[in-house]
DNA sequence: ATTTGTCTTGGGCGTTCGACCAAATAGTAG
DNA sequence: CTACTATTTGGTCGAACGCCCAAGACAAAT
């Protein structure tokens, strides 16, 4: 076979679907364009659609590519701190980095949006959410946290997106600040980890 | 002066304004044509930039009227509650008849969106969710949630919109389950009601 | 009756879009 | 070498886009 070929092919499809995230946050997800992404990622247009039926299909890919990883990341670390109160200091410092207006916050966002016109989509990310909750509610759970785990977990998810939406418009809005009334919902002592 | 022909002008721009808002709905921000805002308000195309100098200043001027109604209503019905326990028992119920799905939601977050990319339409939602979030906080302050009264409204707000999202991807989630938690970071006591 | 100003119409300009295709290129295998 | 496959190229297609304009329609003012 053309092992070569087949090799760069698959290095092709990469630079595609990298290229396709970063032009979601930028431009929006309906924003993007063949010979936009093809620009990008330095190849011919006609390529997007040899590796991808159609535009559509490589959004959906490199969307739910970059959420899966986010997600898992963002739940591993979260589940490794020693206390609720340390976990919710870490999530509220990472929001921080997250302005709102970063293509990292942006492709999220549009994502949520263009889930609701793209039932695959919608399926995929629903169930990368899922399994953030359930891992946010198994660690609150793990501390403690039995009685509202699921709840608590609900709220701190829904929480986090809401966040980025509002620095968007605000940034001065600053999620380390809202320590306190998280940690009274969590039931944790006001003067945890640190402060 | 020409008093009927200025008045028929007023409703015919009234009509193109509330066509562009369920059509930001349906098919995103960046998805609204011309065509399809005249087409909907039952005008020719060319009337829309009669009215309007282009399509953007429309959806602007549709969005933000859209959202200080509806934020304007949404915080005069929570500060007119008797008690922060009835106040978070309306909101979670109001949230409930938000799907996610239906236009409403979706024009919400189509703004945030389009806030990133339109200066001018982020500082008016700005200023709108700004207001919300001071509405909130008095109402909070009244009735005993002094320390933490504004870190508190930011969080409300924040999770207005983030489980609005996540309704959207998970049409099973209910609002009004999240009670338990929300009593806890206000400080009531989580079943009686009445603080 | 004529003028004035507001509103409405249909059409056209230039651009960009997604999708598609035949030809060209590169690498492997026989 | 030839035969074959995978990948990339440059180009074309019809459709839709935002924006603009010249002309018409119409109620009020003169």
């Amino acid at each position: 076979m053309a092992e070569v070929s087949a090799e760069r092919g698959r290095a092709t499809r990469e630079r595609l679907l990298r290229a396709a995230v970063s032009l979601i946050g930028e431009v929006g997800w309906s924003g993007v364009s063949t010979r936009m992404v093809a620009q990008r990622a330095g190849v011919n247009a006609g390529v997007v659609h040899y590796h991808f039926a159609s535009v559509s299909d490589l959004l959906v890919a490199a969307g739910v590519g970059f959420a899966r990883e986010l997600l898992e990341q963002t739940g591993a670390e979260l589940a490794s701190r020693p206390s609720v109160a340390d976990g919710i200091d870490w999530l509220l410092r990472e929001l921080s980095r997250y302005s709102g207006t970063d293509p990292a916050s942006l492709l999220l966002a549009e994502m949520f949006l263009a889930a609701g016109r793209e039932p695959g989509l919608r399926a995929e990310l629903g169930a990368l959410v899922d399994g953030f909750r359930s891992r946010v509610a198994g660690w609150l759970r793990e501390h403690g946290q039995g009685a509202r785990a699921e709840q608590s977990a609900v709220v701190i998810a829904a929480l986090i997106d809401g966040l980025v939406l509002h620095r968007a418009l605000d940034p001065a809005l600053d999620p380390a600040t809202l320590a306190g009334p998280l940690r009274a919902m969590l039931g944790v002592p006001p003067e945890g980890g640190q402060r």
